[in-house]
DNA sequence: AAACGCGCCTGCGGGC
DNA sequence: TGCCCGCAGGCGCGTT
């Protein structure tokens, strides 16, 4: 399940390996629909484009081209983009496929189909559909304790509800909403808006550190997580709550517990979050 | 308006 | 052993 640590990794690892090089030929390999069904045109929008730049928007991978067209690729919860040699064999849940003008092959993979491929005019990204609700990204500098308790502090919802929805914040998923509350001691349960101000202090300081230090451990290979090149991550190793239930805290020792909230298991341990 | 709940979808693990 | 059910969750959308 990918979140923004392993998006951002992905970018990486696409601008190493396939920034510069022209996609010769695009391949829609099923009819399938993603979140989204892919343009009809997509194949022939997408022929003989040059790849300049990458970026990233919140879980949103950006392939920007020439003449103004950006490439929109969303992961959802079990998508993958692998850069493969051009001796490649399509595997099941392939969906899609850019041969590059390096030989390379790049799949897009994504056997829940919670993902999407998309096209948007780069000069109007901000304004699409896709972008234009999302908040702010908990990586940029824009993100202080502030701007935290400014979103947080007429919130009636509980603080994890509140710091997963991307219109608030972008990128936190399950796993670091639940590591960034543990790290900050704050029951995810607590109402966003009754958080004190120091509290608001800890939690930006830990989602920036979860997110940090799990993008220089290669990010979290659950089970459908992978970069470019197929290389797992291993920064769930370091969990200290998610996925951790009935096992003994780090701080402790007492049981780690999980219950669900707006549908997603929260894990958190009911001693040391307060 | 904010908050909440549902459904999309496949793989897999637990229980019988 | 094998089958079936329930869970996993990012996200948009409909409802309250």
């Amino acid at each position: 399940m990918p979140e923004l640590p392993e998006i951002e990794i992905i970018c990486r690892g696409l601008r190493s390996k396939i920034l510069n090089e022209t996609i010769l030929e695009a391949k829609r390999l099923t009819n399938l629909k993603l979140r989204q069904a892919i343009p009809l045109d997509l194949e022939c929008i997408l022929k003989n484009k040059k790849i300049i730049d990458i970026s990233r928007r919140a879980k949103y991978i950006n392939i920007h081209l020439n003449d103004s067209i950006t490439l929109i690729i969303h992961l959802g919860m079990s998508g993958k983009l692998l850069i493969k040699d051009k001796s490649y064999d399509y595997q099941k849940h392939d969906h899609f496929s850019f041969d590059l003008s390096n030989g390379d092959v790049a799949v897009y993979n994504d056997p829940r189909r919670f993902g999407l491929i998309t096209l948007c005019d780069t000069n109007d990204l901000a304004s699409h559909p896709l972008f234009r609700n999302l908040g702010i990204e908990p990586l940029s500098e824009a993100f202080t304790s502030s701007y935290l308790e400014i979103l947080m502090h007429t919130k009636k919802q509980a603080v994890k509800v509140a710091i997963m929805d991307n219109s608030n914040i972008v990128g936190v998923g399950n796993i670091y909403a639940s590591e960034s509350l543990f790290l900050s001691k704050i029951d995810p349960e607590r109402i966003a808006g009754s958080l004190k101000r120091r509290e608001i202090k800890s939690l930006r300081d830990k989602i920036v550190y979860v997110l940090e230090e799990a993008i220089k451990r290669g990010g979290s290979s659950i089970k459908d997580y992978a970069s470019v090149g197929g290389e797992l991550g291993y920064f769930q190793n370091y969990f200290n709550v998610y996925g951790r239930e009935g096992k003994q805290c780090t701080i402790c020792n007492d049981l780690i517990e999980a219950k669900k909230q707006a549908g997603r298991r929260s894990f958190y341990c009911p001693a040391c979050q307060k």
